[in-house]
DNA sequence: TCGCCTTTGGACAGCGCTATCCTATGCGAG
DNA sequence: CTCGCATAGGATAGCGCTGTCCAAAGGCGA
């Protein structure tokens, strides 16, 4: 006979112990039938389950957490929650991962290493089952955090080749450099790139703008405007007509998210100024109301969804200890061509 | 002495008996010292205190929800993330809530009853420590398991003196009837009502229209406009096209949520309609970019961070056991009277 | 001075689960 | 027929912390 309490629990639970005295086994073996762990009889894992159904049984997050060392916690690192684009990214995650019976945990950094070493620290005591991260970017101390943790970690956004990561998301140099070849085909010569928020992916898109301007012999520096506050469409709207103003030749601005690319759309209405007549507009992520725009916004598409779906399988697979087939996985993207080019 | 292990744990990680032996005291005095739990004498705690941080002790959250039976987690349950409005709420609602040391867990229940009695299946199987709930719709079923659980439960965004129930939010119908008021004072007589995503919320501010305009002698059921639809800008374009086409007489309409009337306002432009020459459009929320449209959005600006926080700080509260001043918390909100009226 | 009550530290016994080791059984090879 | 090995169930011992009870010390009124 098993050493099974006969007594109901102080706290009134239904717990394994129970499940295990209904079904005539002991709870050790309640526990592999439930989790699918190591060989239990068929028949067994019937009347197990049977009895863990009868009796409403549900385990324990805390014990189980507790006794095997880790959670089923997954944490979510992401920048700006005011960014439509990581809120898709998380939902699209949190959709994967609770069917499987992982409850996702968000951490927004608001672009600050600091922050997100801050969090990093505070969830890894928590032992979470797997990390998913934005980017690349990140302290030496951050980076090093994760690598001692051991715990698994899928890099979203930004892809790497890099030996022993995991990433999903696709190249933001090469989807800005399409965007500019396309501004360049429709013969535009002065093409602005303007940006705020200038994180790692920003930054890569400038890069990709100024390759093929370069290329084309076409780069002056005149035409990078950046501005370190948080993107918006007010933001947008300013540097528009600042743009515009300061550099009245320019035929196109591509900015480097679709909330300043709404904005300067708006401010263009106000001023009267013709878009794509005079210059022509160019965004990137196709967020919300792009395609509502007068007249309608020029984006990339960015498969935000789809990045969240796939790191989330990934992750999945790293957290059952399976080997992943391609730990860089490139999403890539859609150059939408609407009115505003 | 105390009976504290001298060997490491297997686990390498440092422990509260590791503490206590540091600081020459037992694991309970360990505890309560770094709890401010019962009294203890300040040396000690002091002594503790010194050890503990010596040491790089971090509690295991797991360890002590399973002693105490209660976690450290507050579930926060919201109807969508593609809505900022919700955005907003629980991004204030852990920003207060990660101060006090704990976690915010968040569910999404995509406006669907079965869902969020689901998901408060799911979660208070974790013993939350604290609950924050959108509004007071919700399955019978879903209100028993709250009130079962034992669980402080805050609810957002709606306001009810009821007993025993905790509340933070504003008055949807009075906000609803402030901007009708608006629009009748502005000379408006043909006032229509559109909404989509027909929630509770969007039910009372129909209510609030509808008294108003009952009150004025101006109602007719041909200005009401409802589409089960989630809200979009799209779909506002669309309503707005299809209402000044079914009812040319309508002069002012009065959307449920901002990005159906941004939508809307685009649709205006698109189609040359004069807003507010022909006919007036109002929102709901302050969204981002109202103030950026052409013309500039007249809407109610609805408390939306403010809740969060006053929410947050109310279940926190509850969830040490003090009592609440006052459990029905009414934040109000504004008219923004702006181009587009 | 005694007895009672308050204050504060500690021992003990779990919380509910799983990792680990051990044992019993069955089967094929030699 | 024996040995070795694979298979599957169970006993044991925690995981790291806190609730509960107990005991010792100190304070104070009668």
């Amino acid at each position: 006979m098993t050493s099974d309490r006969l007594r109901p629990r102080a706290t009134g639970r239904v717990t394994l112990a129970d499940v295990a005295q209904a079904a005539g086994v002991s709870p050790i073996t309640v526990s592999r039938a439930l989790r699918g762990e190591r060989a239990v009889d068929p028949v067994l894992v019937e009347r197990v389950q049977a009895a863990a159904r009868t009796l409403g049984y549900v385990p324990d997050p805390a014990a189980r957490a507790l006794a095997s060392q880790r959670s089923a916690h997954v944490t979510v690192l992401i920048p700006m929650l005011s960014n439509a684009l990581f809120v898709d990214v998380f939902e699209a995650v949190q959709r994967s991962l609770r069917p499987a019976g992982y409850q996702t945990l968000m951490g927004v950094t608001h672009y600050n290493q600091d922050e997100e070493e801050l969090l990093l620290r505070e969830q890894l005591v928590q032992r979470p089952a797997g990390l998913l991260v934005t980017g690349f970017e990140r302290s030496e101390a951050a980076r090093a955090l994760i690598a001692q943790s051991g715990v698994p970690c899928v890099h979203l956004m930004e892809i790497s080749n890099a030996p022993g990561i995991h990433s999903v998301g696709f190249s933001q140099l090469e989807a800005s450099a399409e965007m500019t070849r396309h501004l360049l085909e429709r013969g535009r010569r002065r093409i602005a790139f303007a940006a705020a928020q200038l994180d790692a992916r920003t930054l890569q898109r400038l890069d990709g703008w100024l390759r093929e301007l370069t290329a084309a012999g076409l780069h002056d520096a005149a035409l990078e405007w950046l501005d370190p506050a948080p993107s918006s469409m007010a933001l947008g709207a300013q540097m528009f007509e600042q743009i515009v103003r300061e550099q009245p030749d320019v035929d196109a601005i591509f900015f480097c998210n679709d909330d300043l690319a709404q904005g300067a759309l708006l401010a263009a209405l106000r001023l009267g100024i013709a878009v794509p007549g005079r210059v022509a507009v160019a965004g990137f992520n196709d967020l919300t109301g792009s395609d509502q725009m007068l007249p309608t916004l020029t984006t990339v598409r960015t498969p935000r969804a789809d990045i969240g779906t796939a790191a989330a399988r990934m992750l999945l697979l790293l957290m059952q200890g399976s080997a992943v087939a391609a730990p860089c996985v490139d999403l890539g993207y859609a150059l939408v061509v609407r009115a505003s080019t």
